[in-house]
This record gives structure tokens, sequence and C-alpha cells, in this order.
DNA sequence: GTCTATATAACGATAGAC
DNA sequence: GTCTATCGTTATATAGAC
């Protein structure tokens, strides 16, 4: 089960995660790992290597898990809940490798680095579908897809940064957070766009 | 004006913001500036000096134009308003100082990321008596004060990592859609916690 | 204030024994 | 599959001339 290249592997996600992809050496993950830093060129071909088959095996992970969660619903509302919520839970529970997924491109080469952002466009183009959809249907106001989308994504996935597994709140709790805040500005009932022309008294009514 | 100081700062925020802190090197940074390697120390102790004056300057401007853009306001819901599209604005016009200011704290020593972490949180905190403010004052729904203003700052921060000063659309505009989605997530005209609870049936009464 | 030259250390990666 | 030994390169930073 544990093999020494999942071994190093998941050495190597600790200390990218607390040190950075560049400030890490070979060394220090052979360190971790218990062997000599010679040994860790048996099992990758180089420190590069080693960060795309992180990065790789978490977009992978990434796409499936919120397909499996998509399966089976029909209607957008409920499918865009489920895919912020499992975009959320997935990142915090799997923080450090997101975390470097989203922060470590730059060390790919050319070639992996257009791998992963082809992953990451076919994910981000799910959640754009699903944005559109609603906005067709008049489920969500007439908001701009791509912008939003981005800020959706970005908006959950920063939670990795910012997560104490320990904290406050379970994941589940932040997801659910996230998932209302996110709805209500999708839908958003107030136009908000100049100041005080959506206030307290106007809320009132939608409130409960 | 332009002194050879202020050259070596702006070639190391255009260096460490394309290939990161670690990844670029004081010899790229010479050479870029039209001087020799060793001529950069006259400037700059070290690297981590010129990160650390990069990242300071950054920090204490964004604070002093989120508490010049407060001035004079009164309530609330301008208050949140003006400052979450002030802190849009200043991201994307400053795309890559705050884009290494929010990635390479890690290159920091021990003393320096003290420094800047406490210029974080005395910025974060404005944004957090700002919602508690709105929360108390029922302009806003019950929200969590910490995780939201996390999400809002780290949402409209991340806009750093993507924007296309070319792009299709304005600062203005991105901020006016950043603004308009996070306050109607804040007031959480519906509840939105559990599938299918707010529908479109329900949210028509909302709209405009 | 910028230069040449260099000290010193660490890096990623390879060769070849076992 | 892991080891020791090492190659070749690059890094940050310093010394001292101009």
């Amino acid at each position: 089960m544990s093999s020494m290249k999942d071994t190093i592997k998941s050495i190597a996600i600790e200390l990218f995660f607390k040190k950075g992809y560049f400030a890490t050496s070979i060394s220090e993950i052979a360190k971790g790992s218990g062997i000599q830093k010679a040994s860790i060129y048996y099992h990758y071909r180089s420190k590069e290597d080693l960060l795309f088959s992180i990065l790789k095996a978490t977009m992978d992970d990434l796409t499936r898990y919120l397909k499996n969660n998509l399966a089976g619903l029909d209607d957008i509302e409920s499918k865009i809940r489920v895919a912020v919520h499992g975009h959320v839970r997935f990142h915090l529970e799997r923080q450090k490798e997101n975390f470097i997924a989203n922060s470590e491109l730059r060390g790919l080469t050319s070639e992996h680095y257009r791998a992963i952002v082809e992953k990451r466009d076919e994910y981000e183009r799910i959640f754009q579908d699903l944005i559109r959809q609603g906005r067709e249907e008049g489920i969500f106001a007439d908001v701009d897809v791509k912008i939003l989308s981005y800020a959706i994504l970005t908006l959950c996935t920063a939670g990795a940064s910012w997560f104490n597994p320990g904290g406050r709140l379970t994941v589940d709790e932040i997801a659910d957070i996230y998932e209302k805040f996110i709805l209500n500005g999708l839908k958003q009932a107030c136009e908000a766009s100049a100041p005080s022309r959506c206030g307290a008294k106007g809320m009132a009514i939608c409130k409960a």
C-alpha cells in the first residue's frame, strides 16, 4: 500500500505546501522519506515530474468528484449547489494538494503546464455551463458568466489557503456558508449597483 | 524620479510576478535593470530585503487607500460598498504587486513575515468591523463575520490572478460586478441552506 | 554607484557499486 | 531499490578597484 513512491509523494506535498516548490530541495524530500536523494530518481525522473504527478492526480480526482456529484441531478439549482458544496469540500479536505495545484503551476514544463491548464479549463467549463443554464432558466440574475465563474471558483479555492482543519468550523459548515453566500450572490435579489438603491427597508420584503 | 533603486524594484516586481520569488535570480534582476548583479547590493542589502520593500509599500498603500475611501461616509452599506469596490480596484490596478503580496510571503524572514501579516490583519479588521456593524444594524443577514470577511477579501484578491488589463471589461466594471455579487451574498435574501428551499418561484417576489 | 573577480554553499541530476 | 560519490551548474553575497 504505502510504497516508497507514495511516501515520497506525500512528503513532497507536505513540503511544497509549507515551503513552496522552488524553495523545497530534493535533499529535503529524501530526508523526509528516509532515503538518500539519489534514490528519489529511481521513482521520479525529476523534481518537476514529481510536481506534475501531484497536480495531475489532484485535477483528475477533482473533476471525477464533480461529475459523480452531479450525476442523477436534474434541476440546475440543485446542480450548482452541489457543485459549489463539493468544490469547497474537496479543496478543504485535500487542502495541501489543492493549494499546490493553484500556486505552483509555474514550476511545470510548458507541455505539462498545458496539460494541467487543459484539465482546469474542462472543470471550469462545467461550472460556466451551470451558471449559464441557471441564467437562461431565470433562476439566476443576468450575471456575467465568465467573471462570476472565476469569482466563485477562486473564492472556494482560496478557502484552502486559510482553512484550519482543527478550527472552529467543520468542512461542511464552511461549505454551507459558501453555498448560501454564492447562491444569493447569483440570484441578485437586489440590484445593488448604486449605493442605497437597495437599502435595509427594501430588503425586509425579501427576508424569511 | 526614476532612480536605479526604483528601476530595480519595478523589474523585480515584473519578474517575481512572472516567475515567482524563488525562481527569480539576482542576476536576472540585474540584467533587466541594465547593471551587474553586484550593484544590486548597493541599493538593497539582500534579495529578501527587496521582496520586503515591495510588500511593505503595497500593504501600506492598500490600507491608506481604504481609509481615505471610507473617510466622510456615514452609513454602513455605503462603507462596505466602497470598501469592496476599492479593494477590487486596488488589486486590479496594481495587479503584480498584489499578486506577489499574496503568494510570496514565505520568502520573508520571520520578523518581516510578522510585520506584513500584522499589516494584513489590520486591514482585515476594518472589513470585519464593517460586516459586523452591518449585521448588527440588520442590513446584512446573520452571517459568520470571520469566514465571510476572508471569503470576500480572497475573492476580490483572486481577481489579480486572472485579470487581463486589455481584456473585455474595465477595472470598474469588474469592481461593480463584484460589489453587486458580494452585497447580495451578504444580505442573503434567500435562506438557501437546503436545496430547493428558495426556488425560482420564491425569488420572483424579490426580483426587480 | 558601478565594476570585475571571487568566496562559499547548495542545487538537480547521474554513474556505478551492491 | 538504495547506496556513495561526484559532476556541472547556479545561487546569494562579498571584496576591493575605479
